[in-house]
DNA sequence: TTGTACGCGTTATCAG
DNA sequence: CTGATAACGCGTACAA
């Protein structure tokens, strides 16, 4: 005794009317009397009918479904960002299907062939950490039309739109913070350089310092990942030396936070003789023993405006054009307690 | 100059051979010989042919996909219970569509029904807190096959399997623990009690105060949300009374550090003074300045376990039976300063 | 205003 | 081993 969906073949015969009778009712076609339209769609409604949304999906060539590839789900950027992205598309009856990455570029892939099988109307992602050749991708966009969307870790791809915060201007303004504070030994926590945006806000970090008359020294450069270990690790390493920094701008807050755990085992004192700023306002900066300054990143704005990038495109291809856009959003700085000695 | 994909049809004319010979061979049918097996994947890559699973699907019945409905995705909670289905399911081929109710029921029964019409080969879900009633929930069970798995946050509904956390035996725990701390007036920060997890989470708390001789008195159980600012009002009721309590066990984490907050600026010390102990094991917790104790759900193998539930189901179903699990997964009591007096 | 018939891309059944 | 053809459920041009 397995349910079955009643399909517009059930009602056309019920009705004694055609397929096409009803088609046109539950689709509101003016060419159809109110009568029959109330009759069908009263009919519908007492056999439970459900439009089957695949027939029509292989018939029109669009699924209304979206994928998302992230490295991961669960951390409050990207859960947040894929929180935009849907609330922006559902309003347009587009439904989100998400993939995660796990930081592996040939999983990556994986999902993107698959996804791209599903029929999706298009794909929006943030690329693994273990991505550096683009071919995969080159080649999507040479052999389909579905849109692809970067948002915050993009790779610069000719038709390809992109959402991304300013991570340069995030790097200067985070460091010109310490310098206005009065802070002279800014050293900064970089991430994995082969992702843009750990470059772009290590690059605003130097052009701070230089227009600010101050060196830029390699040594201050720490290559940490985004853990709490590897702060801890780079405290560590930079009081086993002869000079000793007074401030860290960290591209990561975990790490920021690993550096403050440990700054406080070594009894120094944040931010009287050293000031901390993060990177990604995660939710626990706040709550910290001594509140962390951190640099938004605004990820609920981002999936927003990603979604309307893709809506975008999806009406500029139906009239012909494609163009290419590339929005990019304003970092928004917190500043905290640990970073502010005046 | 719009790019097609391949069908089999193209692969099929040319090579001269049949669509069902190619359907046969892409599938690795043994009564297709090697040669043309091949011969017929070989053009298959050249002609850069995707299967298209909406075809598929609309023959098979199957889409591969489920859905999920969360109050909201970007919590730590949901997300990583999503990170768990999602990295049980792909291992089986499916993809996860995801959707937010808001805690509103209206949108809640919307989601339902879209993905019903999307062909969802199941439902995942954690009811909202404005779902009362359920005969949205309960009408889709009689009129459909697509199985729904409640997880979390559940309503009994006979014929939806469950995966939840033994929120009795956290709320007991958490209690006995706080006793074992020689705590003698424990109050308790109740969340929405229309939720069967918090309604779990009081009654544990009740039989632990029993269990060990101690009264339940009514004035000690406030009612308030999940919001920082909700706790801090509870420590403004509770601390204007005459009897004032000596520990806090809330269902909530941010109820928990909103009180946390109120204690301290009323210099009130935390653990020897009053303990506290939260709900959820937030990340927060462990970074604030007084490390919270809280109990974790364990998010990811609940939605491990969500996954394995419905490939039980499907499997189940293709052969005819259809059984009704309930999976119960122990909380884990994370104990930190906040709440270790002796 | 309504009906007929075809196509979307696959798989499966039946012949050969 | 391979081919022709009928489904799956829907929308729509073309007819009436």
């Amino acid at each position: 005794m397995t349910k079955k969906n009643a399909t517009i073949y059930d009602i056309s015969k019920k009705l004694n009317v055609s397929v096409a009778t009803v088609s046109r009712a539950l689709n509101d076609n003016p060419r159809i009397s109110q009568a029959t339209k109330d009759l069908v769609i009263k009919t519908a409604k007492e056999m439970n009918y459900k439009q089957n949304n695949l027939a029509k999906a292989l018939k029109s060539g669009e699924t209304k479904n979206v994928g998302i590839i992230v490295p991961y789900i669960n951390t409050n950027f990207f859960s947040s960002v894929i929180r935009g992205i849907e609330e922006e598309l559902s309003l347009h009856g587009y439904h989100v299907i998400i993939c995660q990455s796990h930081e592996d570029v040939l999983t990556e892939k994986k999902h993107l062939n698959t996804l791209l099988n599903a029929q999706v109307d298009g794909i929006f992602m943030s690329v693994s950490r273990t991505t550096v050749d683009t071919k995969h991708i080159q080649q999507i966009l040479d052999t389909s039309n579905t849109p692809i969307i970067f948002f915050d870790r993009k790779k610069d791809i000719p038709g390809i739109s992109t959402v991304t915060i300013d991570d340069y201007k995030g790097g200067y303004m985070a460091t010109e913070h310490l310098i206005e504070e009065g802070y002279k030994n800014i050293c900064h926590f970089a991430g994995d350089l082969n992702l843009e945006i750990y470059q772009n806000r290590l690059n605003g970090y130097k052009q701070a310092l230089i227009d600010h008359k101050f060196k830029v020294k390699e040594e201050n450069i720490i290559s940490t990942g985004s853990s709490i270990d590897a702060g801890i690790e780079a405290i560590k390493t930079l009081w086993s030396r002869p000079s000793i920094p007074d401030a860290i701008f960290s591209s990561s807050d975990f790490a920021a936070l690993g550096a403050c755990q440990e700054l406080k085992k070594r009894k120094i004192k944040i931010p009287q003789e050293v000031a901390v700023i993060g990177f990604s306002n995660e939710p626990f900066t706040q709550f910290m023993e001594l509140p962390m300054s951190s640099m938004d990143q605004t990820p609920l704005i981002m999936g927003n405006m990603a979604g309307q990038v893709f809506i975008d495109h999806i009406k500029d291809n139906s009239s012909g054009v494609s163009i290419e856009k590339k929005v990019v959003l304003a970092p928004q700085i917190c500043v905290r307690k640990s970073s502010k000695r005046k």
